[in-house]
DNA sequence: TGTTAGCACTCCCGAGGTTTGAGTGCTAAC
DNA sequence: GTTAGCACTCAAACCTCGGGAGTGCTAACA
């Protein structure tokens, strides 16, 4: 069943008025705003229809109704007029995140803070993925008991650090710098992820069978690059939900809360994002998380040139200023591309 | 004025009960629970003494009396006992903290969680600075446009990582190595404290005028040390505190989430608990910062050896089960300080 | 056939009032 | 010094009741 003009625009109404005012919206006060000169009482036969369809409801017998899920869901794929940032907004984002040198790391950071403080929501940066990230420079450092430091760093700058164990026998200190730099020569400018498949393979082929530092370097590095590294994720303006009225529910809030610290339900739903084109809006329970339940993540990816680095975006109730908050994670996500693509040149 | 025995049992009465309840405590309870019998009448009488002494208020007329911030440090200071740790949770703090290899960096997050989980408050834990940490490794790298990421590791296997931005001459990649290699075997074994202080001491002494080189690495190093690393604060269990009735008072709670992402008194707080031995209490309104009213801070330092690296602890309500979360502090801090110890021999 | 006015109905919400019970301070007796 | 008794206070819980916002239905109108 098609919507026509007037129920679109009706439907509009509500949720817009629904946004601006928190309230529900009743059928005097959409028929008295709206453009299109309506009685209450047509409009109430055609929020009636709106109901059944499952688009709003009314929380109780006399209040007025208030848009589902689908409802926004319904309002943001085809209603949905997002403005244009001002200049000053712009400039904001632009000064905040261009700052001095920054580390990515620090980079994603401010981002996680402008988008935080923009939208008055909760800013959340999920940091690139460093399987994907391509392969710079490695470093061994023994500690104490076997255990080695291992430092890798990616073309881009990004360091991880971790240590490994090794069974029995240690290299020497000449065979560590003779393994470092043969993997520096060999692996320079693989993906991690190709690194893997490189050992793999080599492992297969059995290369190593009779050279000795060859097979140290190979199970040294299958134990540096098989162990998978957390994906990170920065959030920012926490405290921001407390604003909201919607959550002054504690059990809702808790739940939320809790997301933010388990994180790894929010890394899923940001990285299915970053399989998408431009900006990705999550509603409520339909992102299949019930921790999410009332609340909307809308997300963006950022790149470097051709290659996905990760995505960013704000959590907020579902009843979100989504006209404000989409072109403000559409334009930050451009702007952290550009930084990392002119760092990288 | 001194308390005598029986004012001193039935502060320690109210206050427990208060702590155990949330309630307000009135004499009648007071009174059946006590030991020493006394009646309702009786344990009025002191309680208004002990009320003129600033150590109870009664929140209104008939309700019954809570301890104040000045009771709460009063109890603490003096009456609390505190319990000893059973087997069992030793055992949990020990194998959730001890398990498998581990960053020092993941071995304080990890402290964090069984801090926050063992006490049902919010776990936070001051990082090493890293000034204080001793030297062991700086490695360059090149980036595009005169930066250069400049990795720092200290003996403990702590990872820093910088981008300083070079102006006009890039040194070749020879002179980086040069100098790289200069500074970690002169470097070796001091504080970053010291190393800071040999830069200034060297440049006073122009020692390099006339050795290029030399004046190379004086400028590179002067800028890598100098520019100061933030310390780390790591906040594990925030959704903990949404459990607190005290804070169902929004306010309050939106100030303590704005400390925890602020960060900076707090990490006053766990800085000045440095200085001191052993278990620190911070009650309320008496650590000086007004988003903390209402909040107590337990904390206590972990070291190296002689070396005073961070310190770590528990925030949550002032009305807080003082006497089951002082021994997980303490303990928490010995065993963090342990793990260190032995992993740096 | 679509739109509108009218009307009875529902239900939330806040104001005002009452009751209940816990707790207090004071006084007088032990 | 301790206790029993008593009058007093006050918050919280509960009720009631009217107002108001909003609804659905029906009948009339264009």
């Amino acid at each position: 069943m098609e919507l026509n003009e007037r129920s679109l625009s009706i439907l509009e109404a509500i949720v817009e008025g629904h946004i601006a005012s928190g309230e529900p919206m009743g059928s005097r006060t959409i028929a008295r705003q709206q453009k299109l000169p309506l009685s209450p009482a047509t409009v109430r036969n055609v929020m009636a229809d709106l109901e059944e369809m499952g688009y709003i409801i009314s929380p109780h017998t006399s209040a007025g109704r208030v848009p589902t899920d689908k409802g926004y869901r319904f309002y943001v794929d085809t209603i949905l007029q997002v403005r244009n940032l001002s200049e000053v907004e712009r400039h904001n984002i632009e000064s905040y995140c261009q700052s001095g040198n920054l580390r990515t790391q620090e980079l994603l950071q401010k981002a996680g803070r402008i988008l935080s403080s923009m939208s008055s929501y909760t800013g959340i940066v999920l940091a690139p993925r460093f399987d994907a990230t391509i392969f710079r420079h490695i470093e061994f450092l023994p500690l104490s008991q076997g255990r080695l430091l291992v430092i890798l760093v990616s073309r881009s700058g990004l360091v991880q650090n971790k240590i490994i164990e090794l069974e029995g026998e240690m290299p020497s200190t000449h065979e560590l710098e003779q393994i470092m730099n043969y993997l520096n020569s060999s692996l320079s400018g693989m993906t991690i992820h190709q690194v893997r498949a490189n050992i793999v393979e080599q492992m297969r082929e059995e290369k190593a069978r009779y050279d000795e530092l060859m097979k140290h370097a190979l199970t040294l590095s299958s134990k540096v690059f098989n162990s998978d590294i957390e994906d990170e994720v920065i959030i920012e303006g926490v405290s921001n939900v407390l604003n909201q009225p919607e959550f002054s529910n504690i059990d809702c809030m808790k739940r939320l809360f809790q997301a933010f610290e388990q994180k790894h339900h929010l890394i899923d739903l940001l990285d299915k994002s970053q399989q998408a084109e431009g900006v990705q809006i999550y509603i409520g329970s339909q992102s299949e998380y019930q921790e999410f339940e009332g609340c909307s993540l809308i997300t963006a990816k950022y790149t470097r040139g051709e290659q996905i680095l990760g995505s960013l975006g704000v959590i907020g109730p579902s009843r979100m200023a989504y006209s404000q908050v989409v072109p403000v994670v559409d334009y930050t996500a451009r702007l952290v591309s550009r930084v990392l693509e002119i760092e990288s040149e």
